[in-house]
DNA sequence: ATGAAACATGAATCAGTATTCATGTTTGGT
DNA sequence: ACCAAACATGAATACTGATTCATGTTTCAT
């Protein structure tokens, strides 16, 4: 009963060092919530193992007991964003019937968890280089989510006719501009005309 | 006569190591363009002064003869990749009258750079660890291109009224996102499909 | 033609830091 | 209470790679 389920995540390269007591779980908790804020603050290569076991409160031996190597832990984050976001967007939308306005709601609920976790943000911009494929994972599936959502709005009538494939793209683009905003240019404007203009631009075009 | 004209550009930190000879001035280039080679393939960080001279075809103190650090061509690369769009896309769009078939143009022109020019893609994308001024500068310059263009169609009838700051963001965000679609994801689809697609969204939205 | 400034060389320096390891300490099931 | 497995330590290892420098070579204005 409760088995341990193996994660269905695609990369799934080392199946190694689960904690197995409280303490354990506990200490590998510590040095990851470490590690988002080192890696955050100071970037992949600028952040040390000694800068992340210090900030953990553990001896730097110890972050070998819980990640093989430095990477692992960069990979681990990336993976944890892309869950948390989508968990996220996905309560925001939960129940929501029309399409076009659930989508409004992700982008709100997105641009929110952006500005609340910048260093995941970050984090996943760095992936490109660190862990490139977990980069392609991360947009994949979330330009996968954006397909589904219009393909399914175009099938109900809600949205006209169009390539489904670019418009996810198109629409990503937006958010993850939107989001750049604020993250990387700290631009003070109100998540909620963020949404309103960028919304207004994608239903109605810019056509006169 | 003649006057060496300093440049307008902001990131201005070392007004150092110019050459003052033909064989300077080749060698540079040399180092420049081998720089662009190997830490477009590599990486910043794996890109090492190493790899970069002899690919360049010179010795290793040579570099330090036109770059104070390895950022500092770093630096340089992301500035040359600027100008470089820029220039494209002005090249593209010249003498078109409607602002809205400019910014088509414009933005098959930037696809047609990017993918031709995928590792200077990827040094801009880097800049925002290795440095972040210049990205902030690289990306501003190109929302402030953007701006002006919408604000000028709007007072000229153009284009319908709307939020010119955040519509610029939304447009660049899709030109980027398309941009990764094809340096990063590999994507076949044709540029003109894409620009196609792009723009009847951007024209009319995704309203039934 | 010539010498001072430019340019070029590549070996040596120097610092940082990821990873390992031999040695303790703690935990939890019995 | 006990002990094997887990966990923790931090000093030592090992390597990489940016930058410097002392020493030549080339250029070009005079």
């Amino acid at each position: 009963m409760n088995k341990p389920v193996g994660k269905t995540v695609a990369s799934q390269k080392s199946p190694v060092n689960q904690p197995k007591t409280a303490r354990g779980e506990a200490t590998r908790k510590a040095i990851l919530d470490a590690a988002e804020r080192v890696i955050g603050a100071k970037g992949y290569s600028d952040a040390s193992i000694g800068h992340i076991t210090s900030e953990a409160g553990v001896a730097q031996g110890t972050f070998y007991i819980y990640f093989k190597t430095k990477e692992e832990v960069f990979s681990e984050l990336v993976l944890e964003m892309g869950r948390l976001v989508r968990h996220t967007i996905s309560d925001a939308t939960q129940g929501i019937e029309n399409r076009l306005e659930a989508e409004k709601a992700g982008l709100r609920a997105f641009l929110e968890f952006v500005k609340a976790h910048p260093d995941l943000y970050r984090i996943v911009q760095e992936a490109l280089f660190v862990d490139p494929d977990a980069y392609r994972e991360y947009y994949g599936a979330f330009a996968d989510g954006y397909r589904t959502g219009l393909t399914e709005a175009e099938a109900a009538g809600q949205i006209s006719i169009g390539d489904p494939d670019t418009r996810a793209w198109a629409l990503m683009g937006i958010a993850r501009a939107l989001g750049e905003q604020l993250v990387v240019f700290n631009s003070d404007t109100p998540i909620s005309e963020l949404v309103a203009s960028a919304y207004d631009l994608i239903e109605n075009g810019i056509k006169p």
